[in-house]
RNA sequence: GGCGCGUUGGCAGAGUGGUUAUGCAGCGGAUUGCAAAUCCGUGGACAUCGGUUCGAUUCCGGUACGCGCCUCCA
């Protein structure tokens, strides 16, 4: 049995073949950290923590970097606007990130590379592009990469650089050799944060740091490049432009790219402004069923986001919480076997999902343990049975105007309504409560609610 | 204009050349004072037009509609 990777630079599913027999390098490009993660951020952090999870669980040792950028425009934007250093902001934003991600049950990766941190590589780097005629240095002092000395420019992308060039969008300043060309090195202006080099005080481009660091961490050749669907052009390509320009080898063995969330029919989107912080979910919502929704779609399609779709989401992740075994036994050998089966064709988890419910229905003790067992390999089920519905419940307690001691004096109330046979008044009771989001379960052993 | 993707039942979302996706919701039943929860059962789909085929939702081609990238964005 083989396990299929989707390669964004094929166009096809290809059976994986790491460069080593049991270990992996794989890169994916992180945030720029100038503001708060959206939903779009976290289905990359999710839909990459679970392949990492998932390739470990098939026996690979995983090295799983994954870059922080904090030398962008934006920032520095950001923090003028506050009247903070950019330091301070990146710290604050990195800081949040890492909670975010935690609470979407993410492995951290193994290392997380910093831009202000690797500037000397990515100045050897533009040297050695130089050195090999594949970057210049305008008048401007600005460096650029020169797009037609790579004769693969536009593979990954499927992409003619003259049919680019035609339609072009791109600014174009005055001292690029082609519209194309893009920058490696910014000169600094006045007042502007600045890093000294060989061609003189400014900041590197955005695609350097990403080509400077995976080579560093992962050496010229590795084997999985991976990121959001919008970094495919132009981050994507000009990394690889970058890189293979400059050690002549091949850059990255498999390209993934994730689907993008879509909110009405369109990306969610920092430009479009319609996106919802992970952060504001939230309050909405347990992380766990934030994760399970990303992960009820395949990796690569696009999601359709909407407070009815978590709601969903909610109702059905529930019901597999509920299923959860209250002692772990041995799973099924066959469950996990059916697992790794689907989870081989590059990473089926809605599929996988759909086997959790399967066995969800059998119910018996081994079933659950099943549950249990793929649950952990996909990151779910993280809190625990009990501490997923009281933490749910608390959430919801904290939107509700209704407090628990409220709820129960009604309950006392209905309680004697239903001794006297005065259904109407206990009916009335129950229902108030239910319009107030609390249900009531009466049980042998009394009533009990939850708040829904 | 260039490159690419999508269109599946009320909604979400997989997959397959001929056989049940799965979930949420709905409906019927068991249960309940009535409910809730649970359990059992159940209806409902493959945009459109052609082609290939014994047979296509699935392969090929056209059309329509939608979306993404080509500028910062995960």
């Amino acid at each position: 049995m083989s396990l299929q990777i989707f390669d964004t630079l094929a166009r096809e599913k290809r059976e994986f073949q790491p460069i080593a027999a049991e270990k992996i390098g794989m890169y994916v490009c992180g945030m720029t950290v100038y503001d708060r993660c959206h939903l779009g951020h976290g289905r990359v952090m999710v839909a990459f923590d679970a392949i990492v999870r998932y390739l470990r669980f098939r026996g690979f040792d995983v090295n799983y970097v994954r870059n922080i950028t904090d030398v962008d425009d934006k920032i520095f934007a950001r923090a003028a606007e506050r009247g903070i250093d950019f330091s301070e902001l990146t710290a604050e934003m990195i800081d949040a990130m890492h909670q975010d991600e935690k609470r979407l049950g993410c492995q951290s990766p193994n290392a997380e590379p910093r831009a202000t941190s690797n500037i000397e590589s990515m100045l050897k780097l533009i040297e050695t592009l130089i050195s090999k005629g594949a970057a210049y240095q305008g008048a401007s002092g600005d460096v650029y990469f020169r797009v037609s000395a790579f004769s693969d420019y536009g593979k990954l992308n499927n992409r003619k650089l003259d049919d680019m060039i035609a339609g072009a969008r791109v600014a174009v300043a005055d001292d690029k050799e082609s519209p194309a060309d893009f920058v490696l090195w910014k000169s600094a202006k006045e007042g502007e944060e600045s890093w000294p080099s060989q061609f003189g005080p400014g900041r590197p481009g955005w695609h350097i740091e990403c080509s400077a660091m995976s080579m560093d961490a992962l050496g010229e050749t590795f084997d999985i490049h991976g990121g959001g669907p919008d970094l495919k052009f132009p981050h994507h390509e000009n990394e690889i432009a970058q890189s293979e320009a400059a050690t002549g080898c091949k850059f990255a063995r498999y390209w993934m790219h994730a689907g993008a969330v879509r909110v009405n029919e369109e990306k969610m989107s920092k430009s479009l402004g319609n996106f919802v912080t992970l952060d504001t979910l939230f309050k909405e919502f347990h992380p766990e069923v934030i994760r399970f929704f990303l992960l009820q779609s395949h990796y690569r399609s696009a999601i359709s986001f909407s407070d009815d779709a978590l709601v969903q989401a909610e109702a059905a992740y529930g019901r597999l919480v509920q299923a959860l075994p209250n002692e772990l036994s041995a799973p099924s050998s066959d469950a996990i076997f059916e697992f790794q089966t689907l989870m081989d064709d590059d990473f089926n988890t809605p599929r996988a999902i759909a086997l959790l419910f399967e066995l969800a229905s059998e119910g018996s003790a081994e079933s659950a343990s099943s549950i249990m067992a793929i649950g952990k390999v996909l990151g779910l089920f993280t809190s625990g049975k009990e501490a997923f519905f009281e933490q749910q419940q608390a959430l919801k307690a904290e939107k509700s105007g209704l407090s628990d001691a409220a709820i129960d004096a009604l309950i006392t109330a209905r309680e004697q309504a239903r001794k006297d046979r005065d259904f109407g008044t206990a009916d009335k009771i129950r229902d108030d409560l239910v319009a107030q989001g609390v249900v009531l379960e009466d049980g042998a052993g009394g009533t009990s609610w939850h708040r829904k």
